[in-house]
Formats: C-alpha cells, structure tokens, sequence
DNA sequence: AAGTCTACCTGAGGGC
DNA sequence: TGCCCTCAGGTAGACT
C-alpha cells in the first residue's frame, strides 16, 4: 500500500494527535507481523511522544522512552480514535493516549513492522536508505554516477531504497510515463539529461500525490478515515489497455522484477 | 558484486 | 453460491 506520499499523509494526519501526548497503556493483539513487536514495548508506558517524523516510508515516533520505529509493509494503516472505538479485524496493536485517544496499528497482510530503539541508538534499517526524494540531495549529479555499471531496468532502480526511497511501484511507473523513459532501460545507458529530466518527474509526482493525500487503491486511507485523491490523476498505473493520455495508444503491462509494469510504448523511449 | 527470485500473509475479484 | 486461481501499494534474504 503505502509509499512516500502514503507515509507523509499518515505522519501529518496522525502528529497534531499525538504529538505532546503521554502513553497511558499498551496494547498487543497479534505480535506476529514481519517482524515479533518486541515485549519491551510495554516499556513505553508513561511515555511522552515528542515527535512523528518520516524517513523514506518509515514512521519514527520519538518518545521520553525510546523511539518507535513502524513501517506499513503493503496493508498497514494507522487511525487515531477515542478511546470507546470499535476494534476492527487485524487490529494489532494499540496505543492508548492522554485525552482519550487512541493510535491504532492494523495490518491484514502482517508485511509492516514495529520495532523499539533507545534514543541514541542507530536504527539499522535507516543507515542504508538513499536520500529523501524531495531533498535537494536527490539530484542528478547524485543519481547518474550512481547508475554506472548498473544494467538493471530504471524502474527496479527506482524502487530500490538504497538509490531513492519513497517511490514503490505506483509512483516509479508514473514517474517514468512523466520523464518519457522507457521502464525497461537499463540503468546505465540513461544519458545525464535523461536522468535529470526522471529525478525531476519523480519529485513532481511524489509531491503532488502528497497534495492530494497519497493514492487509495482499495484499502488506504488516511488517518481520519478519508482516501487520498492522487489515484484519480494516475495516467499509466492500473490502466492496461487505456488509451494512453498523450497520444491514444494502448497503454501495455509487462512484468519487471516481479512487478507489474505500465508505460506507453509509443511515449516511452 | 550485481541481478533475480522467493518468501512472508490476507483478501478481493474473475472465471467457471 | 462456491471453489480455484491470480493479483496486490514492500523488502530482506537466498540464490545464480
């Protein structure tokens, strides 16, 4: 489910509830997911949340007494309720909160993650992330040395973290529809302009799906229970044998690195 | 080393 | 209606 603009739609729906807020209880329903919810988890109680911060499409909330780390994997949500709500199926963890609140973690395919780290420890999972899509860091001159000797197809590039983080497979298809590049490409022989001209597709697509509040396929919503607007402007993801906005021919899915693959044969050089 | 494939898990949707 | 198959927003780890 939840990619870069997912994530950011999470961590801003979610922050003005809990930010200041102090963990009055601690509740684990299905400790299994990815990764075991370690048991010290509990030790969080009596804590204060501090901050909720993004990095790539990892949630950090740093508490008096450690920060959480969460990642969503494919199904995983967040709601913040009060504290009469109504569980729901897959409901896996739940943190009760000062003033009534409750954040609410629930995962139906159990791909995401909860882990707890001190507060000056390194947290592994995010010493190897490339930088932030948005960051003036991501740039060109990054990313084109970068790409030399590398004959993996651009697309697989892109949704691998340690080049850029935050595009997954929605959002690396519409970035290269944007850039007019050919998903299959291999990496290297990507000329400097082309590079450019994708780093630059990336960064406007990701920001205008944060705009609109990331993309609902079936299931992602919002903290408040709302969807994200972005996939009604989504050209070529999901849209196998749709004419292609810019010159009507038929939009073609192939398979790339297990994934599913959209692009315009005819745009896409 | 780099690239490819598999596994993890549940649920929705299509074909029959 | 129901069974079986395929597919789904991610990523680590095991292969070649």
């Amino acid at each position: 489910m939840p990619e870069l603009p997912e994530v950011e739609t999470v961590r801003a729906g979610i922050s003005p509830h809990i930010k200041g807020a102090k963990i009055r209880g601690v509740e684990v329903y299905h400790r299994q997911l990815r990764y075991p919810i370690p048991e010290e988890i509990e030790q969080l109680y009596g804590a204060t949340i501090e901050d909720v911060e993004r990095r790539a499409k990892y949630l950090i909330l740093t508490t008096s007494k450690g920060k959480v780390l969460i990642h969503l994997g494919m199904s995983g949500a967040i709601r913040i309720l009060s504290d009469d709500f109504e569980h729901k199926k897959h409901d896996h963890f739940v943190l009760r909160l000062s003033e009534e609140k409750v954040l609410i973690y629930n995962d139906p395919r159990r791909f995401g993650f909860i882990l707890l780290y001190g507060n000056d420890e390194p947290i592994p999972f995010l010493e190897k992330l490339a930088p932030e899509p948005l960051s003036d860091a991501f740039s060109a001159e990054y990313l084109h040395p970068k790409l030399k000797g590398r004959t993996r197809p651009i697309k697989s590039i892109l949704m691998d973290q340690a080049f850029v983080v935050g595009a997954g497979n929605i959002y690396a298809n519409e970035s290269l529809f944007m850039a007019g590049i050919d998903p299959k490409r291999p990496a290297n022989n990507l000329s400097f302009g082309e590079v450019e001209r994708l780093v630059a597709e990336v960064k406007k697509v990701l920001a205008r799906a944060i705009e609109q509040g990331g993309t609902t396929l079936k299931d992602f919503t919002t903290p408040d229970g709302s969807p994200g607007y972005f996939a009604q402007e989504l050209l070529v993801y999901g849209q196998k044998g749709q004419p292609c906005p810019l010159c009507g021919q038929e939009i073609v899915r192939i398979v790339l690195g297990n994934r599913a693959t959209y692009f315009c044969p005819q745009c896409q050089k």
